[in-house]
Formats: C-alpha cells, sequence, structure tokens
DNA sequence: ATAGCTCAGCTATTTACTTCA
DNA sequence: ATTGAAGTAAATAGCTGAGCT
C-alpha cells in the first residue's frame, strides 16, 4: 500500500470515524478538540520503539488493513506523523478506544458542577459539554465514572464502619462472657438479669453499661420501645450500624 | 393489562496513559 | 535512560428500571 492510498485510508476511516484527521499545520483552524501531544499521529510510538509494531497493528485493525508489508507500515507511519488527530465534535461514530485526558480546568470545573448536582439533565449537559469544549456523551461518561467513585468511596467508608462495629460488638461480647462466668461464680443476686434473651442484651459503648430491652420491645421495631425511665437505668440502646449509642 | 420501545443510570470491564521503583 | 508493575481514569458493553405508546 502506498502513502497516498494509506492516507486516503485514514481520511475515510477517520473522517468518518471519531477522530478526524487534519493536514498541519491548522491547529487552529479544526472544527474539534485538539488532542494533547501523547495523542498526535494515531498515538503512534516512536518508529524504532519496540511498542510500535503493535501500535501499528492495532491501527491497522482498526482502520481494517488487510496488508501486511513493510512499506504499508512505512507509510502509516508518514501520514499519521505528518498530521494532527482532532476529536469530533459530535457523537457520531465513536468506536475508538483512543483517550483524552482532562486538563485540569476541565476537570476542575466537572468537579464543581458535581458538587451542585452529582447528575445532569440533558440542557445542563450541553451546556456543559461547550464550556469544557467537549462532547456531550464525555461529560456524561464523567459524571457516571465520578458517581461510580463517590460510590466506591463511601462503600469502604462503611466496610471500615461495619469491621470496627463487628471488632467493638466481639469485644463487648467477649467482656460480656466474662462478667456472665464471674457472676455465676459469685452467685450475685443479679445473675437473673442474664437470663433474659440474649438478642435483648447488650452494651452500650458509651458508658460500657449493660443494657437490657424487655423481651416484649425487642421483637418489635423501635417506635414503640420503652423511653429511658430515668438517670442510671440500663435502657441504652446500641446501633450497631452508626456505631453509636442512643443513650 | 401488557408488549415493545427508548432513554438514563448503573456496574463491570477494558484500555490508554501516568507514575514510580 | 529504560522498563515493567501498579495505579488512575476515560471509555465501552451490557443490563435494569422507568416512562411512554
Amino acid at each position: 500500500m502506498e502513502q497516498e492510498e494509506v492516507g486516503l485510508a485514514l481520511g475515510l476511516s477517520l473522517g468518518s470515524g471519531p477522530y478526524q484527521l487534519k493536514e498541519q499545520p491548522s491547529p487552529s483552524s479544526h472544527s474539534g478538540t485538539l488532542l494533547e501531544p501523547s495523542s498526535l499521529s494515531l498515538g503512534l510510538p516512536a518508529k524504532d520503539s519496540p511498542a510500535a509494531p503493535v501500535r501499528i497493528a492495532a491501527v491497522k485493525r482498526e482502520l481494517r488493513m488487510e496488508e501486511d508489508d513493510e512499506a504499508t507500515d512505512r507509510a502509516l507511519y508518514s501520514v499519521a506523523s505528518s498530521a494532527l488527530v482532532v476529536a469530533p465534535d459530535d457523537d457520531e461514530g465513536c468506536n475508538s478506544r483512543k483517550k483524552l485526558r482532562l486538563t485540569k480546568e476541565q476537570s476542575a470545573l466537572l468537579e464543581d458542577r458535581f458538587k451542585e448536582h452529582s447528575t445532569l439533565n440533558p440542557k445542563q449537559k450541553a451546556a456543559l459539554a461547550k464550556q469544557l469544549n467537549l462532547r456531550p456523551r464525555q461529560v456524561e461518561v464523567w459524571f457516571q465514572n465520578r458517581r461510580a467513585r463517590t460510590k466506591l468511596k463511601q462503600t469502604e467508608v462503611d466496610c471500615e464502619l461495619l469491621k470496627r462495629c463487628c471488632e467493638t460488638l466481639t469485644e463487648e461480647n467477649r467482656r460480656l462472657h466474662r462478667e456472665l462466668q464471674q457472676l455465676h461464680a459469685l452467685n450475685h443476686p443479679h445473675t437473673a438479669a442474664f437470663f433474659m434473651p440474649a438478642a435483648t442484651l447488650s452494651i452500650c459503648p458509651s458508658c460500657e453499661r449493660l443494657t437490657g430491652v424487655p423481651a416484649a420491645a425487642a421483637t418489635t421495631n423501635g417506635a414503640d420501645r420503652p423511653k429511658p425511665s430515668g438517670p442510671g437505668r440500663a435502657t441504652h440502646l446500641f446501633n450497631p450500624f452508626t456505631n453509636s449509642a442512643a443513650c
């Protein structure tokens, strides 16, 4: 395949695909988003780098080129390196994996908007895309990924909280067992309290007192639980999901 | 009521790119 | 200076549920 043919293939393929080729020098006149220098020339690595053959093969696959000869590769390099690759303005034919790195300014503005609203309506999306000189789809994807990151972080926080809660409960359980054994050993009159159903007993983590919920109340939701009936009474409730006592 | 369609959002995954040892 | 592993984030594919006809 000669250089002209490669150029035609690139032009045809990229012209209708997600990236368009423009002859240099015309960076100021392009209609799309200029990719960063590392993304120029179809992202081809240095001609003699080990990654070059792999990248060339990928580009040929992308362009559905059948030719497998050195001349085609050379031509591909020659044409691609003499052109600027620009991202398109519309959403048509986005089937390339070429990735645009957002600038600090773009990221900052997106973050600001995300703080205001974690989702965008089509109008907001279009306006933001225009402001950032990105495609609406890119803004949409950014918000999607940002929501996913937020959720992941929250999940990690929740997980850590549950882990600590579990450790606290395990420790309290051990302590209760020890306390029970001591009471049995001493035949303490309050031992009777420990024959309540196990599920109705817990320890208030803030004051470390044994708390007892009447069996009837323990089987219902919190709405009709008895209120504390005075200072020092053992009605402290512990919510394992907030790791805080309701006393 | 329900089947079919569209659309937005989510999740999982891929992959280009960066950073760092 | 180079390289490879690990991390990050943009992009993709596929699924789901809501809303509409």
